[in-house]
DNA sequence: GAGCACTGC
């Protein structure tokens, strides 16, 4: 049996160590009682004059022009201000350091510099030494030469994701090593095994920012900008490396695309799994993969091992362990029955030699965070409309507490920080004049980028920030000056129903991980507060961690992966969490029908195809279909696919007269044939756009941004097709041919022939498979019309059942696509 | 009459 070793560094983690103090006090000099004419407003939906991207980019130039603090390094993550080039903000450990450092420079300037790089690495090596994680490097060290896995918890602060790399790379494991392997014809091939080690992030910000630092910290220029480069990243749509790349810092969707083609990762000495208790579903298959890589025979890569290092920020690790555990014992076992007890096995104990057990073991680490203490009031009794209570707190906290510290509000989605905002504004008016002021910033991920920026400029004089924010500001974005957070303990959560095949998103109580994640956005810079807006009870009902996705969501792209990475049986696969069996059928049932599988369960020709593209089972299939009908046809299939894998294309409009504005603007763009014809003509339109592409999305209320990411798409999506022969190899510029609305709409059914719906005489729509009954989404051009049938993209539940995406079709059409199957 | 957050050679 491998023998399980805990050490624990530092203070164990615990969430009840912060005394919790109940009951919030009313603040005498505000009663929040509602008249009747505002709860009419709040009932009402909300006719402030809404603000378009263009008014909101007016409005923050006037505020951008403010001084911005000019920002230092951060040892640990982040800074995921979605834009721009900023450098990570501040620790609370940067702060107290007085050694003047020369303002970040970008490498273009430095990069044939590397004196004056070296300079820069050895002053960040002081602040590297201040961090919790590196008085353990050696131990961490120890662990991995006897050990090919280790479970590490890091808590915020702690430094890992940008120390363990670096402790790691010069180890003796970690360089190129000459392995010999078995080719399918039965010939041994030399190849080079290892060499680097990879670091797998959920996002694609935090990947490129982890890399710049720790290239920084290296003394090292970065990524591609010159071949002596240790470090580098790979995300879509931008990745930098050189040939000296040691380091490289990945989202997990690009390890997984790198597996598809080296299954061994033989480029790889080691990987680094970050932020797994996010459990993404990447996540859930990067960990299987790699699991039945360290357990296995290591046949792929000559036997050469491979070191794993799973990190996560909360102490949930016991699965884990068992499940590499569990691993282990698999292998074991088949060891045994294969050569019949090689000794009699002398039992390991916790310091035994055999090294053989030695790797098998599992080690695992806790690292203390560095994080000020956050003082916990719970309401004394249930809140049953978290705005009004949220707006409570706001001004119990802005009233009695002295400044500065700004306010972070975890609401649920656009409605109730829209609704709360103009609450907040209402009562700042009458508030004492001698008080400081109160500036109220929305933060979801809706709001255009400019807008969001608006977040992250210090506040004004006598001013104190309060951000009102969806749980964007749980994980992906970091606020400084946050010493208040205010938590209302819900989150939107999409839940993909596998019975009806459509996701709902649900308002839903929170995690206590989330909980506790969202606290400690109050204790970054110096000690805080949070406010949760529901019981001690209630926070103590809570589930431990965040339902996995892997539980949420349509599996057929992670059943096509694993297809398509040779798991026939996907029944012993080992998964983190294991799906119902329901969802997994589902999921097969589907691949089936777009001929990604063969009858056997096996992969496909087509279903191998598809596991390389950047989409969609159902959209690559769509692609293939299309590339059968014509170049034309496939240029704009690409067009519109570019558009159905972003966001909303379309702005939205709440008010009247911006609605009606948007009309006019976008007559132009409009096609009665439906939402995809539509976006195959606001694609051209932009596509040949050639004055100023931002001023033409600005004037049709087409988002500048979604687009700027259609092109990207499209243009990989273009190039894809080229080395697949499915278009010519020179790029076609110039004059499209009018599209053909029937050959686009056929190709989409070859792939979406299950979500279609048809005309009843009541006048709704009834889906073609399941009959149930679907309207067609508000902002679909066909909302309110009606026609013989439809197409659609999606079917979402919110209040009620949704098509989105949405293209008239002609039910023999239909037909035929049913039965093509 | 409506928009939680991520992500892909």
């Amino acid at each position: 049996m491998p023998e399980k070793v805990h050490t624990y560094f530092g203070d164990s983690y615990n969430e009840s160590s912060n005394q919790a103090v109940k009951a919030v006090k009313a603040v005498p000099e505000l009663t929040v009682v509602e008249d009747e004419g505002r709860k009419k407003r709040r009932n009402k939906k909300r006719k402030r004059d809404e603000a378009t991207e263009e008014a909101q980019a007016q409005r923050d130039n006037v505020l951008v022009e403010k001084p911005v603090k000019a920002p230092s390094s951060a040892p640990e993550k982040v800074v995921t201000v979605p834009v721009g080039n900023k450098e990570p903000k501040h620790e609370p450990s940067t702060d107290q350091t007085s050694a003047p450092k020369p303002k970040p420079k970008s490498f273009a300037d430095t990069k044939t510099n590397f004196t004056s790089l070296r300079e820069k690495a050895n002053a960040l090596y002081e602040l590297r030494k201040k961090l919790p994680i590196f008085g353990h490097a050696d131990e961490i060290r120890q662990r991995l030469r006897d050990r090919d896995v280790m479970l590490l918890v890091g808590e915020t602060g702690s430094g890992k994701s940008t120390q363990i790399p670096q402790f790691l790379v010069n180890e003796f494991w970690c360089r190129p090593t000459p392995a010999k392997v078995l080719q399918e014809d039965g010939s041994e091939k030399s190849i080079t095994v290892g060499g680097c080690i990879a670091i797998t992030q959920p996002r694609r910000v935090a990947a490129i920012s982890l890399a710049r630092r720790v290239a920084e910290e290296m003394g090292t220029p970065l990524g591609s900008s010159s071949p002596a480069s240790k470090v580098g990243y790979s995300v879509r749509f931008d990745t930098s490396t050189s040939p000296s790349t040691r380091v490289k810092f990945l989202t997990e969707g690009m390890l997984l695309q790198e597996m598809l083609h080296d299954p061994w990762l033989t480029k790889y000495s080691a990987v680094v799994v970050d932020e797994v208790h996010e459990r993404g579903i990447n996540v859930d298959l990067v960990a299987g993969f790699l699991r039945n890589l360290v357990s296995g025979k290591r046949e792929g890569r000559g036997g050469v091992p491979l070191k794993v290092v799973v990190m996560s920020a909360t102490a949930d690790m016991e699965s884990l362990m068992g499940f590499f555990q569990e691993g282990f014992q698999e292998q074991e076992q088949e060891q045994q029955q294969g050569q019949k007890q090689l000794s009699n096995g002398t039992e390991n104990g916790e310091n035994g030699e055999n090294s053989e057990q030695n790797s098998m073991a599992i080690s695992a680490c806790h690292i203390k965070g560095r994080q000020f203490p956050v003082k916990t009031i719970y309401s004394p009794e249930p809140v049953h409309d978290f705005v009004d209570a949220a707006l409570k707190i706001i001004f119990q906290i802005h009233y009695k507490e002295p400044m500065p510290g700004d306010i972070l509000v975890f609401l649920t989605g656009q409605e109730t920080v829209e609704n709360l905002e103009n609450l907040v504004n209402e009562y700042a008016i009458g508030m004492d004049p001698s008080l400081p002021k109160i500036l109220v910033l929305p933060l979801f991920a809706a709001l255009p980028q400019a807008a969001q920026q608006r977040v992250f400029a210090p506040a004004p004089p006598r001013t104190r920030k309060v951000i009102l924010a969806t749980n964007i500001a749980e994980t992906s974005v970091t606020v400084s000056g946050v010493r208040y957070v205010v938590d209302c303990g819900k989150a939107k959560v999409k839940q993909f129903r596998t019975r009806l095949g459509l996701d709902s998103l649900l308002v839903k109580p929170i995690s206590k991980s989330a909980a506790i994640q969202r606290k400690g956005r109050a204790g970054r810079e110096a000690p805080g507060q949070c406010f949760r807006l529901y019981t001690e009870k209630d926070y103590l009902a809570l589930d431990e961690t965040n339902t996995p996705e892997i539980l949420r969501c349509d599996l057929t792209q992670a059943l096509l992966n694993m297809k398509a990475r040779g798991v026939d049986d996907i029944v012993r696969f080992p998964f983190l969490t294991r799906p119902p069996r329901e969802a997994l059928e589902k999921a097969l049932l589907q691949l089936l029908n777009i001929d990604a599988l063969q009858d056997d369960g096996s992969i496909s020709d087509v279903g191998l195809h598809l596991a390389k593209l950047p989409l969609s089972p159902t959209l690559g299939r769509v692609l293939l279909a299309a590339s059968e009908n014509g170049y034309d046809c496939l240029l704009d299939v690409i067009d519109i696919i570019s558009c159905l894998s972003v966001e909303n294309i379309f702005l939205n409009t709440t008010s009247e007269e911006k609605k009606e504005a948007a009309e006019t603007a976008r007559r132009d763009l409009y096609r009665r044939e439906g939402d995809h014809l539509t976006m195959l003509s606001t694609v051209r339109a932009y596509a040949g756009e050639n004055v100023d592409r931002k001023v033409w999305a600005e004037r049709h209320l087409v988002s500048h941004r979604a687009m700027q990411s259609v092109m990207d798409v499209r243009k990989q999506l273009r190039s894809q097709c080229r080395s697949a022969k499915m278009l010519p190899r020179e790029e076609t510029t110039g004059h499209y041919p009018d599209p053909s609305p029937d050959l686009i709409l056929q190709s989409f059914l070859s792939g979406f022939a299950t979500n279609t719906a048809r005309l009843v005489p009541d006048g709704s729509y009834r889906t073609i498979v399941g009959n149930q009954t679907v309207a067609i989404h508000p902002s679909s051009v066909l909302f309110g019309k009606k026609v013989e049938a439809i197409l659609y993209n999606e079917f979402v539940f919110t209040n009620r059942s949704y098509a989105r995406g949405v293209s008239a079709v002609q039910m023999d059409w239909v037909g035929e696509a049913l039965a093509g199957r």
